[in-house]
RNA sequence: AGGGGAUUGGUGUAACGGUAGCACGACUGACUCUGACUCAGUUAGUCUAGGUUCAAAUCCUAGAUCCCCUGCCA
């Protein structure tokens, strides 16, 4: 088998055109086997999508979410890993709610799913997208194949307590125990229906697995297959009382939509067997003459969750965060969830191509959360216009310039992109440079701007600092300087050689005063300021960067206040720039065209920070 | 104690008995109208101990460490 995914090597069921040459993943791996032995039959030609698919092998994929929270990043793995195989495989992908616990599930949070799959690529109805599905849907064939189970003595109604079956749990060397186990099946089935029918109060029975009651994997000790749950459901009403549990329902889900690989994480490792069990128990008296066909049986697949550094994910620490006030909301741009990293300015793209770079494995490693800001540095490198704003403005008269003139310069839109061509800029008297741009006293290596010393106003001319105005504090409070008018457009007139007469060394960002649009800033920081929230006390509330949010008022190059059609056409409507030297920034819907609010997707990588810090 | 998994440079990942490779980071340098980008180079690894073999990250034996498992959650 091959383990590289070259096309003519991949059974014909490789990626079209794929120029991709990382080694295939274990799932992958799993997969290619799968259609080269034909394990899960071909797709027929009803399935096929424009004709391309009919007789391929069938891969078919899902993503169960429970809507009982947001989606966060550690989810995106597993949307691109599902999609993804349904994608290269020419297979399909489901989009299904897993929803049979009515006392934790909300709407609220089926809508923020949708948006959150689909924004990462996840087209569940698109060409591979098999479709949306509730788990709700399947309530009845649930309950008729546990009927049949009761039936052939492998399940049956217990009406032990929580708490005692909590206490006859037993132990790794003890058995567990339960009085009605070998109660007579009619019996079983007759309380069963009026588990149904609402006869009983919660907790009063549930219907249990037969199983092995000494199994050293507790999921085996005669698991609850059924609880009651006097609960309205959103999708279903008060037309059930009783609602499945995850391992009897889960297979029975993906079963049913002919799922063939169920991809989960490494906790329901221990789950494996019995998801083959119930399949196996409901095919047991199937598929033979005059009996009803087997259904079918997926194979689970577990792999390690996405786990960065510096994060919380789990879905009860997200929502104490929101709902103590510690972030603004489910989208607020510190948090990990995917309405908290798209608001952040966080493209599909990136999630993507950090996903395909993590990999898909079983062993549960941290990804450093410098690999989630490069990569989406690196796609809105690629595509994101740039623009100049000052965080920490610092006024600066140019002396040797009309009060009165304002000069037209060529700004390139995005020098990693010809495409997107030049602009014009305003340049008058009076600028704005970086607090950060200036110092009285600079360092050797500091290349800005000093008394006396020259740098280049990017695409515009070099500047001289001749005088520093302070306020009674001795703060710098504004610059005096002059231009070179030989250098404008940012060149050096050219020498008798033909080379530019002179060079400087820096370049730094600045905004004509008079146009300048003063603009709210968000400059986000990380979260948690320790790579494992929580490891030192046990509390993560301990490990809080304070810092996580610095607002500052900027001034901003008009250009941003409204949408340009120099702008790329961004897929999410989130207009999103790089702001030179500083870093990347979306614009947030909090702000309006007079008044933007920018969000700081991630900063420049920035050398010179790290050689100052250093000393 | 029992069961289920995992272990390769700082981090992530490849190898499927035959040259330990790739990416990220870090460090040098080049380039540069973004101290960005880009480019070049350097750095550093098979959990331990035995064994099989011409040859072991890979197979065998013993051990170590880490993660998950006793919800009527998923």
């Amino acid at each position: 088998m091959s383990h590289t995914s070259r096309p003519e090597s991949s059974s014909g069921s490789g990626p079209a055109g794929s120029g991709d040459e990382k080694p295939l993943h274990f799932i992958e791996q799993i997969v290619e086997a799968d259609n080269a032995s034909s394990k899960w039959g071909v797709w027929k030609a009803g399935e096929a999508i424009s004709g391309q698919r009919e007789g391929a092998p069938r891969v078919h994929t899902r993503f169960p979410p429970e809507p009982n929270g947001y989606l966060h990043v550690g989810h995106a793995k597993s949307i691109c890993l599902n999609y993804g195989l349904a994608e290269r495989y020419a297979g399909k992908f489901n989009l299904r709610f897993d929803d049979t616990n009515p006392s934790k599930e909300e709407m609220e949070y089926v809508e923020s799913i949708k948006r959150d799959v689909r924004w990462l690529g996840g087209a569940y109805d698109g060409p591979f997208g098999g479709g949306l599905y509730w788990a709700s849907d399947y309530f009845q064939a649930m309950y008729d194949f546990a009927g049949e189970l009761v039936s052939k003595g492998r399940a049956y109604v217990c009406q032990l307590t929580a708490e005692e079956v909590s206490s006859r749990r037993g132990s790794p060397g003890v058995p567990a125990t339960s009085p009605y186990r070998d109660r007579p099946i009619e019996e079983s089935l007759r309380l069963f229906a009026e588990m149904k029918a609402g006869k009983h109060p919660n907790g009063a029975m549930t219907l249990r697995a037969k199983i092995d009651l000494a199994s050293p994997n507790f999921n085996l000790r005669d698991p609850v297959m059924y609880r009651i749950l006097h609960e309205a459901h959103h999708n279903t009403g008060t037309a059930w009382c009783i609602y499945p549990m995850y391992d009897w329902a889960h297979g029975i889900e993906d079963s049913l939509e002919g799922i063939t690989h169920s991809i989960c994480t490494l906790e329901f490792e221990d789950h494996r067997p019995l998801y083959d069990w119930f399949i196996g128990a409901i095919n047991e008296g199937r598929g033979g003459p005059g009996q009803p066909a087997k259904i079918h049986h997926p194979q689970q697949i577990e792999f390690a969750k996405y786990r960065p550094t510096y994060t919380v994910l789990s879905k009860r620490n997200l929502l104490k965060m929101v709902q103590s006030g510690i972030v603004k909301g489910w989208d607020d741009p510190r948090m990990p969830t995917v309405a908290g990293i798209r608001r952040r300015g966080y493209t599909p793209e990136a999630i993507r191509a950090l996903c395909r770079d993590v990999g898909v494995t079983k062993v549960e490693s941290s990804i450093d959360v410098v690999r989630q800001e490069n990569a989406v540095r690196e796609h809105l490198n690629k595509v994101a216009p740039r623009a100049m704003g000052v965080l920490r403005p610092l006024r600066v008269v140019i002396e040797n310039w009309p009060e009165d003139k304002t000069d037209l310069l060529d700004f390139v839109v995005n020098p990693e992109d010809p495409g997107a061509g030049t602009r014009k800029i305003p340049f008058t008297r009076d600028i704005y440079i970086e607090q950060d741009d200036f110092m009285e006293n600079p360092p050797k290596k500091f290349f800005r701007l000093a008394p006396g010393a020259e740098v280049r106003l990017r695409w515009a001319y070099f500047l001289t600092c001749t005088g520093v105005e302070k306020d009674a504090a001795g703060r710098v409070v504004c610059l005096r300087a002059t231009i070179d008018p030989a250098t404008r457009g940012g060149d050096a007139p050219p020498g008798p050689d033909g080379k530019p007469s002179r060079k400087v060394k820096g370049t730094i960002h600045w905004v004509s005063a008079k146009h300048a649009v003063e603009a709210e800033v968000r400059l986000y920081d990380r979260l948690f300021s320790a790579e494992e929230p929580g490891k030192r006390t046990g509390k993560w509330e301990d490990d809080l960067n304070p810092a996580s949010l610095e607002t500052v008022r900027a001034l901003v190059d008009p250009w941003l206040a409204s949408s340009q059609p120099q702008e790329p056409a961004w897929a999410d409507g989130i207009r999103r720039f790089q702001l030179e030297r500083l870093g990347y920034f979306c614009v947030d819907p909090d702000g309006t065209p007079h008044k933007p609010v920018l969000n700081r997707t991630t900063t420049l990588r920035d050398s010179w920070a790290k050689d100052a810090a250093q000393g």
